[in-house]
DNA sequence: AACATAAATGAATACTTATTCATTTATAAA
DNA sequence: TTTATAAATGAATAAGTATTCATTTATGTT
């Protein structure tokens, strides 16, 4: 807390004016980290465009963002096994993947993803990336066009038709 | 400390005996977790079989570890973005998943999967299963078998030719 | 200017947790 | 049995960190 006051510009006293405690600050956090990825995602994503312009664009957002907000990404991680986020959270954050929920959906109804469960689909768009962006980074192998290019191709062609 | 003692039935100045500090205990922890992780995951694979069984095998043999050693899991997720871990471990752990770089290296050399950077192959088969199970731990939702085979397919189209 | 309210401070407190060490208990050898 | 060595103990210490609160500083109103 003291940390995080610092960085702040604050006194440690001032943080718990605007947070109960520890918990509630670190859950605030998750949520607008949350929010703020999502927005991101679909950034410059038109529904108008073919589906797979429209995927390409968010599946590159989703990679754009884990690579320059490296440090909220891991946060987010290790919010996931952490013991403070709270169900409010949980069910709140829920909420905000829906349009990448929907993304998927439309994936499947224009007949270009394969019939899995909407959410299996989510879960590997998003495993793929993760562990393709931490890996980089902490083996200092920064992420190259052709490396790009290469797990959007892994990605897209696993879940297509 | 004191809760690891307890956990292993011992005080906890007798921890102090067989590791220096925190810091070596979670290094040698982390390196037995990752040793003991890859024996698992060539557990009944023989090489003699055509590539896709063996391929097969391990990819159960990973997907399974994770979900019945789900909190091995999580630590050595953890280890990761933590500053515990030591260029030594490093180092050490890196030289343990050798076996898993052949196998993909072998996918390669047969001609069924793309030509791709073999790091990035690995990467992206630890990337979907990591995710996978995390997520249908903290959803509550067991792995059926269709979901697996969902998981393994998407895979395993993704990196094929 | 005087007053009231809100915001900020940081040293002190309370709590948690890593580490030490004097002492005890087990094991082995003479 | 006696002696020597190794292993284990856990209360005490040290270090770290979350939280409080009496006091100070800023902001706005009459």
């Amino acid at each position: 807390m003291s940390e995080i006051a610092r960085e702040a510009g604050l006194a440690t006293g001032t943080l718990y004016i605007y947070f109960k405690n520890k918990e509630e600050l670190i859950n605030v956090l998750f949520a607008r980290c949350r929010q703020s990825s999502i927005e991101n995602y679909f950034q410059n994503y038109d529904p108008a465009l073919p589906f797979k312009s429209g995927f390409t664009t968010v599946w590159m957002n989703i990679l754009q963002y884990r690579v320059q907000h490296f440090d909220k990404a891991v946060f987010m991680d290790q919010c996931y096994h952490s013991p403070f986020l709270n169900e409010c959270t949980m069910k709140l954050t829920k909420q905000m993947i829906k349009p990448l929920f929907k993304l998927m959906e439309r994936g499947k109804e224009e007949n270009v993803f394969k019939e899995i469960d909407t959410f299996s689909l989510m879960v590997f768009v998003i495993g793929s990336i993760h562990e393709g962006v931490k890996n980089a980074h902490y083996s200092r192998k920064p992420l190259t066009k052709t490396a790009v290019n290469n797990m959007f191709t892994m990605c897209w062609d696993g879940m297509k038709r």
